[in-house]
DNA sequence: CTAATGCCTCAACTTAAGTTGAGGTCAAGG
DNA sequence: CCTTGACCTCAACTTAAGTTGAGGCATTAG
């Protein structure tokens, strides 16, 4: 292995991800690997960045999916540069100023209504935040014309 | 069935909750119902308050198991009162808060890092969140050497 | 009488992001 | 020579919050 080139182990020691997610990112086409001789992986340094990248952003509720489309619009095969960690923190960034944004305007609504304690369907701002709050919605959903 | 009670459909129209959620929820021990002589689920009016508190405290980002447990606190077979919302609304919206503040410090350092882009495990504060993060527990605070 | 609702139960399926385990290879160390 | 450790593959399991479907009552409309 070149001097320049690490183990799976040695991403899982420096990003603090383990080898079984690792494997996993690379199923999800996250991040790609060349094979030794002994057909173990081999990794670029650049990958390191590359998974405290999907790291970070995972933080920033971005999801795997997501993550991976906005690595597809990079060039591959070239280590993420600095121009590209602006673009992607800079559209990661929006994304998360929105989910403050919803969660605070939830936190208000519910700091008005913890006195009113109404919770009308009609007039609670809380009750009625759902618009806004549609992004947020969790749970399992089958996707259209999947069943 | 008794004017002041009302059946699964009713509940599901006026709260916009799914029928299968209603079951699941009563499952989790989150709803309970009567029934009546053809074995349908029959609620008390005051199912559509629970039903609403529940739907309010997922979008503030509790469980249904945080909220099973909150709810086991309340004395049950009656109605939550105004004093009991009060309660459970004011330790969520602590959370809640928790919360902002995570995302917030997140936002500020993604702020912070897209000009600098270094993404180092010794120095980046982004990259170091985590563990900062999660030792100072609940509520608002800001991360130490992070401007 | 028959069809359409509305409801019932129970089991299986969905998504996301991984983890866990079984079974196998390969190189180094004692 | 044998074991340990790091790695490999592939399949199955995990949690959360439900949804979907099959098969079956009961009430109501036509």
């Amino acid at each position: 292995m070149a001097v320049s080139e690490i183990t799976i182990g040695e991403v899982a020691g420096r990003t603090g991800v383990a080898v079984s997610a690792l494997h996993f990112y690379e199923r999800k086409g996250l991040i790609r690997s060349e094979r030794s001789a002994a057909n173990h992986r081999v990794y670029p340094r650049s990958v390191i960045r590359r998974v405290t990248i999907i790291r970070i952003a995972q933080k920033a509720g971005v999801s795997l999916a997501e993550i991976a489309e906005a690595f597809s619009h990079l060039p591959k095969d070239r280590p993420i540069s600095g121009r590209d960690w602006v673009a992607l923190s800079t559209a990661w960034r929006q994304g998360l100023e929105a989910r403050i944004a919803l969660l605070t305007s939830l936190r208000d609504d519910l700091g008005d209504c913890i006195g009113c304690g109404c919770l009308s369907v009609e007039n609670c701002p809380l009750v009625n935040a759902d618009d806004r709050l549609a992004a947020l919605g969790a749970g399992a959903h089958r996707l259209p014309g999947t069943g």
